[in-house]
DNA sequence: TTATATTTGCAACATAATTGCATTAAAATG
DNA sequence: CATTTTAATGCAATTATGTTGCAAATATAA
């Protein structure tokens, strides 16, 4: 799991994007973190290597190839996380739970944790879920007691 | 029924908010609809009856004495719905499905349909539960057939 | 009717996001 | 390997969204 890098330039290859330096840099960064990460995060980290806006189009370019998704946090914030294998351009399988701690803010995908079926009411096509939860993370309820 | 004026004095009254004119317009717009009102229509129907900034206090005290709640749809665009009785200023029940519909973009408040219980893992502690469907609504899967 | 406490509106500011366009860089081609 | 083609970047300008401080106005209490 070493050489990161080659990993990356086959995964925008695989979806038609060319390898570029700001592109490799928001994968670099994502994964490296336990949890999604903001845009404004991203953004700080990657200071004047790379403009806010082309920030924006990278990070929309790999939501519509389904290489990360966008999670809002409770404030409305974007945040982004790499995908599991299965997602693809034409579907996003990130119908897990994400977890918004109240105390470090840190978004977490609980991949592990489905999201149980739903009853609508009559009419209604539910295509997607989404289901966040707020409340203390590991971490950060071990360190309150 | 009629008399809303009357029933929307009483709830500022009884919340310690005062009885003025951009309160009880923003309760009128958001009684007459049957889905959550995003800020940016807020803003429009308004007009220059008031100012932004107002419209931005008013809902924002209005969600702190538990009248209305904040849904964020798939943009993390603010929309606004009145609560249902039992929310108040300590604790808000609006833990229902929020349903945001792909084609007209509205949000209905599915008050019917519950939240599943579920099951995170150790040392997570949940407090809140926040579930967005999105699809098709009833009144648009109609057309589409 | 006057006093007081809240609420409003304005101006200025801060942040987040988008668009058009010229320039640059990556991959494809011969 | 030079050249062409196509995609991506960076910059400037603009729009949308949300916030803060403060003076003026207004609702309620006294």
């Amino acid at each position: 799991m070493e050489d990161n890098t080659a990993r990356f330039e086959k995964l925008l290859v695989k979806n038609g994007l060319k390898r570029t330096a700001p592109r490799l840099q928001v994968l670099e960064i994502l994964s490296g973190r336990d949890s999604a990460t903001s845009q404004p995060y991203l953004e700080q980290v990657m200071g004047k290597d790379a403009d806010r806006v082309t920030l924006y189009r990278v990070l929309q370019a790999f939501e519509e190839k389904g290489i990360i998704h966008k999670v809002l946090d409770q404030q409305g914030t974007a945040n982004y996380a790499i995908c599991s294998d299965g997602c693809s351009a034409h579907e996003h399988h990130d119908e897990h739970v994400h977890f918004n701690c109240d105390n470090c803010h840190k978004i977490y995908c609980l991949d592990t944790v489905k999201i149980p079926a739903l009853k609508v009411p009559a009419g209604f096509k539910v295509d997607h879920l989404n289901l966040i939860a707020t409340g203390l993370c590991a971490s950060c309820s071990d360190k309150v007691n």
